[in-house]
DNA sequence: GGATCTCATGTTTTT
DNA sequence: CATGAGATCC
């Protein structure tokens, strides 16, 4: 009784469907996780299975919390011995627990990011001398990764061309190295869970007597080894229930096939197919248009959505010239709809790559406006970050060469490429990892060794300190650990430099030391773990009162009321790489349709004129994929008429851009028609800042604000002004906040609305 | 051995 | 432009 009255038929049939195999084909918004949820209580409360027979794995640590959340408030506490988990995560465990039964590692294994990946392939092109010029380290784990994603073994991998046997080699190689450091990259943790499973029978009857039940979300984003994962976990009572939807595949290149869909179909036929058509999110005009566009991809079931919501906000479409002022556009029309009442919270900009999350960035700081950023520069990718946790990681294994090639000289401390190549040798020699030559060179005086002078002091030194902290791991919690660790290397005074970026890395760090601290009950093998298992958006924050940045990969199973999708443009989305194949250029239009199934009311779709990649700025083509939005869900003129206005403005701007360097602005001034169409295409003309303002706004002529005057800002406090100058038709104000956390901040007067305190 | 500079090089999306 | 690798200077 876990509240069925709450689900419409459609998603009740799935709730109560079974036994055996179910398919549930769920649009977006039709209540999938909900069903997820839904069902987990079921089978527990109504059908009386108990929790640890349940498995059910999703994608996202983010997606498993929620999941888990859900649970527990419809069950109370019952929901314990549940296993729920990302596909990683459980595997990790799996291993972790059978880790007798894998050759060649403990259980103390580590997980290898993609940095270290690429350590390790780099190893592994120099172990078989082969130009890494020639041989790029990432087309090499690009090779690597789809074969392990399809199973194939280094033994197993068939070269056809000359490319390819290089793949094959540095493959085998890359593993070894991976054995030896007793570590597994994100592939190996689905890989050597089928393989063991299949290596032992024992080991599989096990965990097919054990989970009864297996759920399954996003099942179109399973790639071969997570396919046949599932496929071997399930016991001979088939129950397995699995959740998806073909047209938001988005991870084809992460080796994902939706086709996973079909073969589940194929591989029981006696699946029961259950639909999920009703869409609780978005208007009409919305799930219109997302039909529209996805409607152009063959090789799909139409779906029938449907949403009781009629009608709607027409979408918006607009130009900017550039992204800058794109993104100056996205920032005016939030604050303008804020006076209609929408929170900033909100909103939701995305883009198609994390590059253009800058701009975005730039924008909302000069505006004063709070915002959060998924990914982008994760924190753990951060150098400070990666440096600590590799102190950590090296400690508790001491076999991790990639961090211990990190970590032994940062900080500096005379220990340089030559010393570093003779131990690697002579570790190399002695059939040992070079940490574990290190501490051999520690505790056994009488060993005969190849170093002497300056660097067997150094060596010697770093060395102890090393031993000191193994020696101590087991007593001391993550938090004391990594203090003493901090404190030995002296690695504060090598961060925090007094510049501000100094500061900001020390404060990386101390943030870092908060998560441990938090942890402290997790053992140093879990903690690590935790720490390489976490994606860019498992870290968002539940509603704080602030726009959201993320790429549209990123926002595949959220829900804002107002949505922004930037960089409509060909070669930003649909993506350059992605032109010249068919298949690509249909995930490219998913992407877009997930993107838009996002919102519940509004969208804002936008394109710039030129746009700045690396170096210079690039004329661009409004992207494809907004021809194929049918005009009367659009707000302003006719896809036709926004062509031709944009045509024209080709040449107005490449003409007033010789002359001036705010050209921009007085392109837009000059032409009568351009002002026409942004009129058209602005939701509310009247209270408009936006575009519109350069109208009516008097133009500037002297500065409002002077150096050293005391000013108040809503967010940041109060300050005092350093400079002040007109720029254009604004003024930009720097001021120097008083509060500690807030510094020296660059505003942008019209919108920063400073009171003067004097 | 180490720091600093220059140059080239390449950029999608992520567990 | 932002990062990384190699060259150069201390």
């Amino acid at each position: 009784m876990g509240n069925l009255d709450d689900l419409n038929l459609a998603q009740r049939a799935a709730v109560e469907a079974g036994p055996g195999p179910i398919l549930v084909l769920a649009g977006p918004g039709s209540g999938k996780t909900r069903v997820l949820t839904h069902r987990i209580v079921y089978l527990i409360q109504d059908l009386d299975i108990a929790p640890w027979r349940i498995m059910a794995v999703t994608f996202t640590n983010k997606a498993a919390r929620e999941m888990r959340h859900r649970v527990d408030s419809l069950l109370g506490a019952k929901s314990s011995g549940l296993t729920m988990g990302t596909f990683h995560a459980t595997c990790a465990r799996m291993l972790r627990r059978e880790s007798e039964n894998l050759l060649g590692y403990d259980g103390n294994f580590l997980i290898f990011d993609t940095a270290d990946q690429r350590q390790v392939a780099k190893q592994a092109l120099q172990d078989l001398a082969l130009d890494d010029k020639k041989f790029s380290p990432n087309r090499m784990l690009s090779g690597i990764s789809t074969a392990k994603n399809e199973l194939v073994t280094p033994e197993q991998y068939a070269a056809s061309n000359y490319i390819s046997e290089i793949t094959r080699r540095v493959y085998q190689r890359y593993q070894e190295i991976l054995v030896a450091n007793n570590a597994m990259d994100f592939d190996d943790l689905l890989m050597n869970t089928v393989l063991l499973l299949d290596d032992r029978p024992d080991v599989l009857e096990r965990y097919q007597r054990k989970y009864q039940y297996i759920l399954v979300d996003e099942f179109q984003d399973t790639n071969t080894a997570q396919y046949e994962l599932l496929k071997r976990l399930v016991n001979s009572q088939g129950n397995i229930f699995v959740v998806g939807d073909a047209d938001q595949s988005i991870y084809k290149w992460r080796g994902a096939d939706f086709r996973n869909l079909i073969r589940f179909r194929e591989h029981y036929p006696n699946a029961q197919l259950i639909l999920l058509e009703q869409n609780y999110r978005s208007t009409q005009v919305i799930l219109d248009a997302a039909k529209a566009i996805i409607r152009h991809n063959r090789e799909r079931v139409d779906k029938e959505l449907f949403t009781d919501r009629k009608g709607g906000s027409q979408i918006i479409i607009r130009e900017a010239y550039n992204d800058v002022e794109e993104a100056e556009l996205v920032v005016n029309t939030i604050e303008q709809i804020m006076l209609e009442g929408v929170h900033l919270g909100d909103c939701a900009v995305m883009y198609r790559t994390n590059a253009q999350s800058r701009v975005l960035e730039e924008a909302f700081i000069r505006a004063g406006i709070n915002y959060r950023l998924v990914g982008a520069t994760r924190f753990y990718g951060r150098r400070e970050i990666k440096d600590l946790v590799a102190y950590l990681r090296l400690v508790h294994n001491l076999a991790d060469s990639v961090s211990f090639g990190r970590v032994i000289n940062t900080p500096t401390r005379g220990i340089g490429k030559k010393t570093m190549q003779t131990l690697s040798q002579w570790a190399q020699r002695e059939g040992r990892q070079p940490g574990e030559a290190l501490i051999q060179l520690i505790e056994e005086p009488d060993i005969a060794h190849p170093f002497s002078g300056r660097a067997l002091s150094s060596l010697t030194r770093f060395g102890n300190m090393l031993r000191d902290w193994i020696s101590m791991k087991d007593r001391l919690t993550i938090g004391e650990l990594l203090d003493t660790i901090i404190d030995g290397s002296g690695y504060r005074l090598f961060i925090d430099d007094g510049t501000a970026e100094g500061r900001d890395r020390w404060a990386n760090v101390m943030e870092l030391r908060n998560v441990a601290v938090e942890f402290d009950e997790l053992t140093l093998s879990e903690f690590l773990e935790q720490v390489a298992l976490v994606a860019d958006i498992d870290d968002l924050e539940e509603d704080p009162d602030a726009p959201t940045l993320l790429t549209l990969h990123a926002a595949k199973g959220l829900e804002f009321p107002v949505v922004f999708i930037v960089g409509l443009e060909e070669g930003m989305l649909p993506h350059s790489r992605s032109l010249d194949e068919a298949d690509e250029l249909a995930e490219e239009r998913r992407l877009f349709y997930v993107g838009l199934t996002r919102a519940m009311d509004r969208i804002y779709l936008s394109h710039a004129f030129r746009r700045t990649t690396y170096g210079g700025t690039e004329v661009s083509v409004p992207s494809r994929f907004i021809q194929d939005i049918p005009e009367e869900l659009l707000e302003g003129g006719s896809s036709g008429q926004r062509r031709r206005e944009s045509q024209r403005r080709v040449s107005s701007w490449n003409w007033s851009s010789q002359t001036t360097s705010h050209s921009n602005r007085s392109g837009i001034e000059r032409d009568a028609r351009q002002k026409t169409t942004v009129r058209q295409v602005l939701p509310e003309p009247s209270s408009g800042q936006s575009l519109a303002k350069d109208e009516k706004k008097p133009v500037l002529t002297e500065a409002q604000y002077r150096t050293g005057q005391q000013v108040h800002h809503h967010k940041f406090g109060n300050g005092i002004v350093i400079e002040s100058k007109l720029t254009g038709n604004d003024e930009e104000v720097v001021v120097a906040f008083s509060g500690s956390d807030v510094g020296i901040k660059k505003l942008v007067a019209s919108l920063a609305k400073l009171e003067i305190k004097e």
